[in-house]
DNA sequence: CGTTTGGTTGAAATGTGTCAAACTTTGTGG
DNA sequence: CCACAAAGTTTGACACATTTCAACCAAACG
């Protein structure tokens, strides 16, 4: 019987609420279902109501919506020890899309084992509460971002972003990441065309302040690049200086 | 000695999540200290750490953040019934700012008075947590419409957000509401010039959907500027049909 | 009644989108 | 391992939505 990592879970609980010895240990006897599935699929369909809701374990996934006229918005991505539909333990219907980016590993948790959760430890009920007002906190960001700033510099908050929410859990070095968005994707998360999106890559590129191979992102001019963004780390709530770079 | 009106937030309170007698005279009793506010005063700002929430009373105010060159992205609208940084319970440090619009009679309540109450009444907690998710799903609509919707569809949806929750608070009859958003306002919600919000809410009137007479707004032809806006209230998680016109 | 705030207009500048094609990389099956 | 298809990237020319600037007008206000 594989462990299936409930470690992803905790730290990231753990790093937004500390927790005691009994919670850790019944967080990793979570009754969880683990599925692996394909890239470019959708995990749960704006409309439904799902009975369950899901830690992503390994891969990238994002929420989205498509508006009448046939355009996607992507809403956010989503990264190793989220649980990107928490808010479904509450919100009966979806009001939007998630589906997966890069094939990925989800586990699912039943929302009535969440609740029963929840109950038992008042602890971890807060930790999830702070964990979807994180996610608000992320996407006022993204309305300031697509809103009042010009495409070079909101592709540059959103490499910001990337980065420094990948180094949190542990997957990115110092200066780079493996970071498997296309630009059509960048586009839909930006509210550009692939084509500007092309061109804005371009340039940060040639200020020197990225490197962006495949899927490869190294991040040259760290300062540089969170100048160039606008780019403040205080909206996604990390504890004490953790996200220094 | 005045009963300061908590009836607001029952109403509110209890369309979340229907909630039992000894809960809502709890609530009638939830001591809170009751301010009102000139226009374009700020209530709480970015980066401060409050010790207590506030409750809506009376006027229009709104959440905002302002980027590095200087301009404003107002995020969310608050009405008579919301409880605007709620988060601020579980988030120490608040990572927007928040101010009236309009003159606004608000009553602050003292974290530790929610605290206890939320242990007390886990409904009510729940209730809590199922606004501030609300709050989220509004704040994805609104990505989805700086990101992807043209200015003209992008004011209508607008519009029409604004209608139905004022509706859903007794504040708009049938087909208008008192709307006193300058266009200035309007322009920073959406991520628009104060130029091109003006002539856009030209081609809406030109178009037969509203009137818009100082900051009395009359929707004529509601259909229509639900399509036009691409409008889909889902998204406010009202319960069963409440919003219907 | 003057002053301020908010609304309206026009002309010109510009950032970004669209279209269409070529190119490159990745993945797949023979 | 090659050949091909599919997916993603890059480029150029052009169209167009939106911004900027600047002025004027109307309404609200002290």
């Amino acid at each position: 019987m594989p462990d299936f990592d409930a470690s992803a879970l905790i730290r990231r609980l753990d790093s937004i609420a500390a927790l005691g010895e009994a919670e850790k240990q019944a967080l990793v006897a979570l009754p969880m279902q683990v599925a692996e599935l394909k890239s470019n699929r959708d995990i749960v369909r704006q409309g439904s109501r799902p009975s369950a809701s899901f830690l992503m374990l390994k891969g990238l996934a994002c929420s989205f919506k498509v508006t009448g006229e046939g355009k996607r918005q992507i809403l956010a991505f989503h990264i190793p020890g989220d649980m990107p539909d928490l808010q479904s333990l509450h919100l009966t219907v979806l009001d939007c899309s998630i589906g997966t980016i890069t094939p990925c590993t989800i586990g699912f948790v039943q929302h009535q084992a969440l609740q029963d959760f929840c109950d038992r430890f008042p602890r971890i009920a807060r930790a999830f509460w702070r964990q979807t007002l994180i996610d608000a906190a992320t996407y006022r960001e993204w309305i300031v971002n697509t809103g009042r700033r010009p495409a070079y510099e909101r592709m540059a908050h959103l490499l910001c972003e990337a980065v420094v929410r990948l180094r949190a859990v542990g997957l990115a070095d110092g200066d780079g990441c493996d970071l498997p968005i296309t630009q059509s994707e960048f586009g839909d998360a930006l509210g550009l065309s692939t084509v500007h999106v092309n061109r804005v890559l371009q340039e940060l590129r040639g200020a020197g302040l990225i490197v962006f191979k495949g899927s490869a992102l190294s991040v040259l001019d760290w300062d540089g690049l969170r100048a160039a963004g606008d780019f403040d780390p205080a909206y996604l709530h990390f504890e004490q200086g953790a996200e220094a770079p």
